[in-house]
DNA sequence: CGTTTCAATATGTATATACATAATCGCTAT
DNA sequence: ATAGCGATTATGTATATACATATTGAAACG
């Protein structure tokens, strides 16, 4: 069947995380408000010629990551964003990327060796005036942006960085799997989108974002500071003041 | 069978959450190692009775959460805590707990309400001088100790907090219900565990612990300021400060 | 008219089965 | 001895089926 194709052209490979996946993308979009009622699953059985476990599994997993609510009798509703709780989620975008059943893909958008500018020191509380590397990156969903990433690497504590163009590995990732860390420190706050961070994330100028900003340090030095911007209408990564929570 | 009537007592009700649940629990007590290698699928077909597939969705639950790694032929493995991304998931303490397919408890172990003294001033970025609630809770996992909680709570912002017992509902849900937030900061390191620590979380004094430190506004206001402490040996919550995630 | 009961329905869980896939072990042939 | 090959094994995915459970809506009844 040409959905069973289509599947294996896009999807993860399995057709219930293709299923998942479908799924995902109509609610992430907005396609399917909060509220919206997802087809029975015997209704997706004939949609995608499956049997109702391969349905059942899809769905199940859809519940549990909280992107919809399921009742019985009633059928399956999309949920309402949850804030508190999603809002602190964010940390690997691939993995929180993929926790959603879709395909996670990463760009480079400008890498920038320079001696850092009293701006950088002041983000990265440095207190010499040693070279940083200055990166900007969007992190995809599916076919959305996900998140934009604007990144200070302190090239004194990570010399290796410097030789590294982070074209195919993103520096969250990198930076991870060389330098230790002994500590970090999170803001995390509501913002309106500017030009700039509109066009990376393909949202209106003006619209809410959700600015996650980390400062880390390794043994005293400090490593990297990062700026992650999400757009709020992206399901686990909201910036609903007034927590709708229960 | 007597595995079935016992895990109807404990476990969430049905038998692949049983089974995650009792795994879960070797693992994260320590009783099995990283390194581990977990009984075969049909080795736990046969100790639980019951067919494959009930096994297979508790170990691709588990392998999902992180907790294992499956290995075609050689068998399911338990994995090294990882370290950055487990460290922020940790915020809606139920949740992340079963998530992990442990019954999650809460019990609050002292409450206070009296003026705010110069510390709880500095804790909660205070300027006025109105009155305070304090709050010691503990979360567990199973039998476990899972995170221990110390809270401060405004009273000038949040009134009505005056009024609860925090019995039965823990503050942060409670306050997530409620109180309309704009902003939050972390603070995110380890410590050594001191002697109350130690004994509300049953370790050994001097072990090492991760703090989750968060400070809550709202419209300008500080609503309330919490310190979470987690054992570090609580596989999704670990002060690793060599980070081994690949 | 209100309440109770019952059947229909969608999800929740479990089973037996089947075949695919990847990794390992051991045998064979060079 | 060793490189290659095939058999074995454990997991990965999917199917058809069965029964449990919760909830809704409508029919039956007081």
């Amino acid at each position: 069947m040409s959905l069973i194709e289509t599947a294996a052209v896009e999807g993860g490979g399995s057709l219930h995380q293709r299923i998942l996946s479908d799924i995902s993308e109509k609610i992430l979009s907005g396609a399917w408000a909060p509220g919206h009622r997802i087809p029975f699953e015997h209704e997706l059985t004939a949609e995608y010629n499956c049997s109702r476990m391969t349905v059942n599994k899809a769905l199940s997993q859809l519940a549990k990551a909280g992107l919809i609510e399921r009742r019985r009798r009633s059928g399956s509703f999309v949920r309402r964003p949850q804030s508190q709780a999603a809002v602190l989620e964010i940390h690997d975008i691939r993995i929180e990327v993929e926790a959603l059943g879709l395909p996670y893909r990463y760009e480079r958008l400008a890498r920038l060796k320079r001696r850092s500018s009293a701006e950088d020191r002041a983000l990265l509380e440095l207190t010499g005036a040693g070279p940083v590397l200055a990166l900007e990156c969007l992190h995809f969903a599916g076919q959305r942006p996900f998140a934009h990433e604007q990144r200070l690497i302190n090239l004194t504590a990570v010399v290796e960085a410097g030789e590294e163009e982070f074209l195919d590995i993103a520096p969250g990732p990198w930076l991870i799997g060389r330098v230790p860390w002994s500590e970090a420190e999170h803001r995390i706050r509501a913002i309106a989108a500017d030009q700039h961070i509109a066009d990376a994330l393909d949202i209106e100028p003006g619209a809410p974002c959700l600015v996650v900003e980390r400062r880390t340090w390794s043994a005293e030095h400090p490593v990297t500071q990062v700026r992650f911007t999400y757009a709020a209408d992206s399901h686990t990564l909201v910036a609903r003041f007034r927590p709708s929570q229960g």
